[in-house]
This record gives structure tokens, C-alpha cells and sequence, in this order.
DNA sequence: TCGCGCGATTAGACAAAGTCCAGATTGGAC
DNA sequence: GTCCAATCTGGACTTTGTCTAATCGCGCGA
């Protein structure tokens, strides 16, 4: 898959997301790397050059695609969070030192034995991380 | 087990921990609660009779405690930490309209098939949180 | 072409969680 | 009682994220 500029607008659309500039930019940003950013990175990616959008759309914008099932967030950082274009089902391992964060594949990892969910409760999502740290 | 004040100091003695009266208050909040509270709530569950504790120590005091190895650090919400008393493997239960975080036996799940990890790390904890909400 | 309407963007004020520091307090050893 | 090192504290500061009111800009109809 290439992720070009040009094809952003064709996958915001897809995801019933009206493609603009900025919004292109920061999709770019995302998949292009296929790595997992924070609002602050992607402002950093979207703004080298020069800059072209604001702090307060680059918040808007992450949030509109996660409401959008277009990235998904990963909380393993107290202080900031990870915006995923990955969101096929997988698992995420990560570098408690560095902050480094990677995938997962969820095709080899089993998960069982969970106990069934209170009454009326449905799963959003199950994470599971792998918190790992070099040999000391 | 009685999560007494008085056996605070023990608890806190058994982890290299010097008990004070802010620690002892502190461990005390968390310990008879056996709920997973955040700084703040931390905070509040100290001050409650009067103010006796500052923020400052509430939150150095949570990191002496994390490193000490006496309670754990859940990462759920994106806007604050929670803090476990029970150190025991276990995983969690987040229900994400109300914020209530509940724990899940580690004995009757099973996790396999991790791959195995990037040479020279070693594994700090595995977390697998299940995400819930409410039926729609 | 002109201008209208509305969704999108923006700067910057604001809020909340957490960190930091220099000075004050405490309590045990002597 | 004095001293000292460990601890605690108020408050300034930083960082992440939110909010708002004003502005922008593009498609469309006249
Ligand atoms: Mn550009
Ligand atoms: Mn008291
Ligand atoms: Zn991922
Ligand atoms: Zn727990």
C-alpha cells in the first residue's frame, strides 16, 4: 500500500471525513510512516517546512479520525498519547526507557480465560501491552 | 488482612520505605481502600478531616512507593495515572463512560504466543486491560 | 462574477496533571 | 536541649490537552 497525499483524500473519504488540506497532512503524516505518534509529533511532521496548522486543528483533527475508526489510540504513556494508523486487532510492545512503541501481531497471541463481562457492558477494545526495558 | 495505620508502618519498613506520618496516611488511603486511586484522589482521601498533606508529597510520595515496589501504576486514562495496592499479576477491568477500574484474576487467564522480545530486554509487565462501555 | 453560508481553521486564553526548588519542619541521636 | 539529615511544603513552572470567539475559504446560487 502507498500511502501518497493523493490517495489520503480517497481514504478520508472512505472514512466519511471530509478531506481538506491540513486533514491530508496529518492523515499523510500517520500512514506514511505507519508509526505511532503523539499530537506533538504530528504537529512537529505536519509543520517542518513551514508552518501550516495549528495546535488546536492537529487536536481536532486527531480526535475527529479516532471518532472516525480511522486511528485508534494507545495509552501506555502517563504523559501523552500514541495515535495508531493501525487499527486492525494487534498488540503493542513497549521500550519503558526509550518510549519506543511497537506492534504486536495479534495472528500468533491467544488470549483466554477472561471472566464475562457485567451485565450490560459491551468491549470496546482489549489492550494488551508488553512493558519492556533494557537488561540492567 | 487488616489494613490498619499501625500496620502501615510495618508494610512500609518491609519495602525500605521510612514511615512518616504523610506516608503512613498515604499507604493507609490506599491500602484499607484496596481501590485504585489517582493522585488526586489520593490527595483528597488524606485531607480529608484537615489539611495535613501537600500535593508535593502526595506525588513523591505515590513515586517512592512505585519504585520501592509497594503499589503499581495503572495507565488506562489518558489524563491521569491510577495507582494499585495490589501488586499481585493481575489485569484490569476499564469501564470507560464511568472511569470505575476493577481487576481481573491473573489465575484463570491465559496469554500465549508472545513473540519473544528484542535481545537485551527484559520484560517490566505484561498489561491487558479490557475496555468496556456501556450497552447502546 | 459576486456574495452568502457554513464547515473548518486559528490564536491564544485556559485547565489539569505533574514537576521542581529553595526554604521550613521534624524527629531521632547525642 | 542541640544538631543534622531526611522529609515536607507552598508556589512557581511545564506540559498536554481543551475551549472559544473570530476569521477563513470554498461551493453554490443569483
Ligand atoms: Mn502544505
Ligand atoms: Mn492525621
Ligand atoms: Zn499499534
Ligand atoms: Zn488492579
Amino acid at each position: 500500500m502507498n500511502y501518497t497525499r493523493d490517495n489520503m483524500a480517497g481514504l478520508l473519504r472512505g472514512h466519511e471525513i471530509n478531506p481538506t488540506h491540513q486533514r491530508i497532512e496529518i492523515a499523510h503524516a500517520l500512514f506514511s510512516r505507519q508509526e505511532h505518534l503523539s499530537a506533538d509529533q504530528v504537529m512537529a511532521a505536519v509543520n517542518t517546512r513551514h508552518s501550516e496548522t495549528s495546535k488546536a486543528t492537529v487536536y481536532n483533527t486527531l480526535k475527529l479520525f479516532l471518532e472516525k475508526g480511522l486511528v485508534r489510540e494507545v495509552i501506555v504513556d502517563p504523559s501523552k498519547v500514541f495515535y495508531d494508523p493501525n487499527t486492525t486487532p494487534h498488540h503493542h510492545l513497549y521500550e519503558v526507557d526509550s518510549g519506543k512503541l511497537s506492534d504486536i501481531d495479534a495472528g500468533s497471541v491467544q488470549i483466554s480465560g477472561l471472566p464475562p463481562l457485567p451485565d450490560g457492558m459491551v468491549t470496546e477494545g482489549i489492550d494488551l501491552i508488553v512493558r519492556v526495558r533494557r537488561q540492567p
